[in-house]
DNA sequence: GCAATAACTAACAAAATTGTTAGTATTTAA
DNA sequence: TTAAATACTAACAATTTTGTTAGTTATTGC
């Protein structure tokens, strides 16, 4: 249960407050939510194709990732109608589709520097380099 | 410290090797690592401005974010040459700086939805709907 | 009727993250 | 010389996140 009176609560609300996009990183940040989010989006949307993706997750875990991300409104949970047997599926929502070029951009990021990118400060601009006239 | 030996490291590890994605949360995914990135961006770039800016951080928790930060070669830590008092600035390096536009994509999509955008399941296409000439 | 599959939940434990307290070293300004 | 500012660190405590154990309900296949 999330305790209202702390300090830790406080500045998680201070940051949301301050820009969306530390509720957003927010949204995204646990463990496994943007592999979930991605298979989903690859057609993985039911429970037990999830949980053969993802080997490692107890069912507890898989349940409370999911719920966390209905709670965002990243996906919906819908029962499939007239299946044998009736079962759920869970599919993005509007909100959940926009995420995908934003998680494809942070993967192709990890990627670029992971695959052996140079890293650098970029150097400060010389002045002197510059032509008199344009100052 | 961290557990080699745990169940939460393995799966971690797991999720790394899927994809870069994963680490790519990962490495923007606490508390105050985005706040911090774009403040810097903005010019904000020595440890006392970043306190001033973040009222509610610890300087303890500041340098431990900034240290995990540089960890991730997202920022280095550069003494100021002859400044008086002799001082440390952080500058974001190349990959740090192309986090930005990331950052800012998920800012938008963040105030976008907490905008009042109408968030919805797009609905499957209607077969019926479609010309008999086009299937 | 019995095991297997699908999709969960509650209560608890382990581990990780975040925050607190008390200290360090250096420089500057009064 | 004393206090204030800058930039930290180590050890510990509080809180949160992640994982475990042991259940539930409903349906299918044998």
């Amino acid at each position: 249960m999330r305790k209202m009176q702390s300090r830790n609560y406080a500045n998680e609300q201070f940051l949301f407050e301050v820009c969306e996009r530390n509720s957003a990183i927010n949204m995204i940040s646990g463990r496994w939510k943007g592999q979930i989010v991605y298979y989903i989006y690859q057609g993985n949307n039911r429970f037990h194709l999830l949980q053969k993706k993802l080997p490692g997750i107890s069912e507890t875990v898989l349940a409370r990732q999911l719920k966390e991300l209905e709670s965002h409104a990243i996906l919906v949970k819908m029962e499939i109608p007239d299946s044998i047997p009736a079962g759920i599926k869970y599919v993005l929502t509007n909100k959940g589709i926009d995420l995908v070029p934003i998680l494809e951009s942070l993967c192709d990021w990890g990627k670029l520097y992971a695959g052996g990118k140079e890293i650098f400060v970029c150097p400060p601009i010389e002045t002197s380099a510059l032509e008199p006239a344009q100052l």
